[in-house]
DNA sequence: AATTTAATGTTAGCAGTGTAAACATGATAG
DNA sequence: CTATCATGTTTACACTGCTAACATTAAATT
């Protein structure tokens, strides 16, 4: 017999968006079936989430969280170059695996990150990893490292997006020239597609 | 008094659904709305879109024609790096000035183009026409001209979704090393900025 | 310990959505 | 002139986000 009350619905109502919105992209998400799911009333989910926009909010912090985790490095260490292009390929992993969750962080779904003081948090704190990572190993200026690591940034971010997107556009090119075929050469071989990428962007 | 049949429905409702998106965002578009606009019943789109992705779909090919023509070179002069630089601007121009179309062309609201034929060839189109002034600059193998032309595909895709999503991460770091001001140096420095990136990728 | 209050749940209902089915109209091909 | 077919309308269904009014229980106050 349950109680009248969850208990912990929340949270669980995250759990479950969470996965729902990576399985089946968020736009299929309902926060009806999400009620259903836990078991609750349609509007209980009303209670923790002013609006859907707030629910994505809370999908989207859970991403940065996952996607900091992910592009993290031991700060204590020295920083190299190639480690420069181990975060790049994490971060491009990250947004090929979860691609459905990335849409969400990066997409218009959730308006203004300022509404959302966790998710500003989370996706701020992400930046200011990788701008740290820069800031080890170059001995640039910080306007400097901050220039080289938004572009960085749009570099692996324009990646996913190409990456993803080819694959749904079709090859009906000569030989070894669509997009499709030219993407996934950089796809297998991401570590040295950055690193040369990347080499015109700093010297070490 | 107008008549039963619209006579140019199918059309008009592209052109007011382009603009509807580009001035809402997609998601705020409904059929109904749509088909009211133009003083037409609820289930009259129908008749020409079997579904909204289908509407959807003829949106984002009007976008991939406008981005073609946007960037479009003349095929007959001389192509020089400068150029290449120019295109890439027009590219990123285009994506910020549309953005909601732009998000409609590289999101995933249009699954697989490959069922919307005419949505497919305009978007091959627009990555030949951009692969067709790559080999005209260096006389590499066409291979390696695909894989410059996703590079820079992926750079200039990549710069208008980091400098959109920017604008709503807010910025409270040390002066002029967050993302909003870094971003911004970028973006009024479009041309300087491809150019430093792309003298990596080529070298004329 | 009793009582008030606030948090969290439920029920009922509104306005809006995508889409299917059945029917109406009128342009066009035979 | 008539039959056909493209294109329009009406009606209806299942679903959605969200609000308002009410129920239950945990926590705070007396």
């Amino acid at each position: 017999m349950k109680s009248y009350h969850h208990g912990n619905l929340k949270q669980e109502l995250i759990d479950c968006a969470c996965k729902l919105c990576e399985r089946d992209g968020y736009t299929k998400l309902s926060i009806r079936s999400l009620a259903k799911e836990s078991g609750v009333s349609q509007t209980a989910p009303y209670r923790h989430f002013e609006t859907k926009e707030t629910l994505y909010a809370s999908v989207a912090t859970e991403g940065f969280k996952k996607l900091s985790k992910a592009c993290h490095i031991d700060a204590n260490k020295n920083i190299t170059k190639k480690d420069l292009v181990k975060i790049g390929c994490k971060y491009i992993e990250f947004g090929l695996k979860n691609a459905n969750t990335y849409d969400l962080m990066f997409g218009t779904a959730v308006g203004n990150f300022a509404e959302y003081p966790e998710l500003l948090e989370s996706a701020n704190s992400t930046y200011e990893n990788m701008r740290l990572s820069f800031s080890k190993l170059a001995s640039d200026s910080n306007q400097v490292i901050a220039f080289k690591c938004i572009t960085l940034w749009s570099m692996v971010h324009g990646l996913v997006g190409i990456l993803r997107k080819v694959q749904v556009v079709g090859d009906d090119f000569e030989e070894g020239v669509g997009p499709i075929s030219t993407a996934s050469v950089i796809a297998t071989n991401l570590e040295d597609h950055l690193d040369k990428v990347l080499t015109g962007l700093i010297q070490n």
